[in-house]
DNA sequence: AAGTCGTGGATACCTTACATCTACGTTAGA
DNA sequence: TCTAACGTAGATGTAAGGTATCCACGACTT
């Protein structure tokens, strides 16, 4: 089990986007220099997240990227079901239903209770990322680094 | 994000081991039938299960596995980290130390907000998992279905 | 009108999980 | 003691999905 990392850096761009302190928005290619990411593959991600509606894309020049909401209106789980998607990472195969041991159908009217487990966890995960928004991840930046986010983006978001 | 269908192969088994009624072992061609598994594939999975203490194999003529502990001190978090392993699906790359807008040494003397916050997911994952013991699972199995296995596995296991 | 920027599709690569086979060591029973 | 049944471990091949790039297109600002 693994998650792409492509999660990584949808978070950390979105974050970025939550400190940059003014409505100008920041190109793919500022943020992809920002992280040392390559600019074409992060635009995929970007794209997801637009799509999501968690942020806003606006064309031409000096276009770029913002977040579309308040800041403190966006979850980490917004950033990861646009990206990763929202579904479980257990998909029951209904093996009980298969082999000389086979479960009959009258006998699977209830869901698996593994399968039950397993989706229960999931929404603990997910709660637990429900839970955090992305203004509460701003105030978590070491305020050193903050300071120079907000400078380089105030001015001249080209830089 | 994807768990392999390893895991539900495993449950499945510590399942079936926790119904079946003696300490007579069950062999893994019985296994891999009962649930139509491909049995060589199978085997790997088992291993990992008896690696880590889950299930005891035994070798030789009418060998085969049985549960090593009480069905109710086996948690499904026991076979997933058996299975999958206890790794976090988020690994930080640790990008906020990347690019043009690098944070000091210095300033990553806490870890990443970001990773943080995965972390905190993966563990509310597990400890509903680690909540689950196997023979809670076997009470949800329909009666029906654990009687028939009961009988199955009673004299003959071969069968 | 032109250049900058995001959009979406097509494509190739590469890692990882899936699946199988073979050789080997061990054990219960004849 | 011998042997057949069983689990163990490693090597190997295959399929799928994530990673990464490029190009043609449309939209917007200057």
């Amino acid at each position: 089990m693994k998650l792409s990392e492509g999660v990584e850096w949808g978070l950390h761009c979105a974050l970025l986007l939550a400190e940059a302190p003014a409505r100008v928005p920041l190109p793919r290619r500022v943020l992809a220099e920002h992280y040392g990411l390559p600019e074409a593959y992060l635009a995929k991600h970007l794209q997801a997240l637009a799509r999501a509606g968690l942020l806003h894309a606006t064309p031409g020049p000096s276009g770029g990227f913002r977040l579309a909401r308040p800041a403190g209106e966006i979850t980490v789980l917004d950033v990861l079901d646009a990206i990763e998607g929202a579904a479980s990472p257990f998909i029951c195969q209904e093996i009980r239903q298969q082999g000389t041991g086979a479960a009959r159908p009258e006998e699977c009217t209830r869901p698996c209770a593994i399968a039950s487990v397993m989706v229960r966890a999931h929404q603990a995960w997910r709660e637990s990322l429900r839970a955090v928004t992305l203004d509460q991840l701003v105030k978590r930046v070491p305020q050193t680094l903050r300071k120079r986010n907000r400078a380089k983006f105030a001015s001249n978001p080209s830089t």
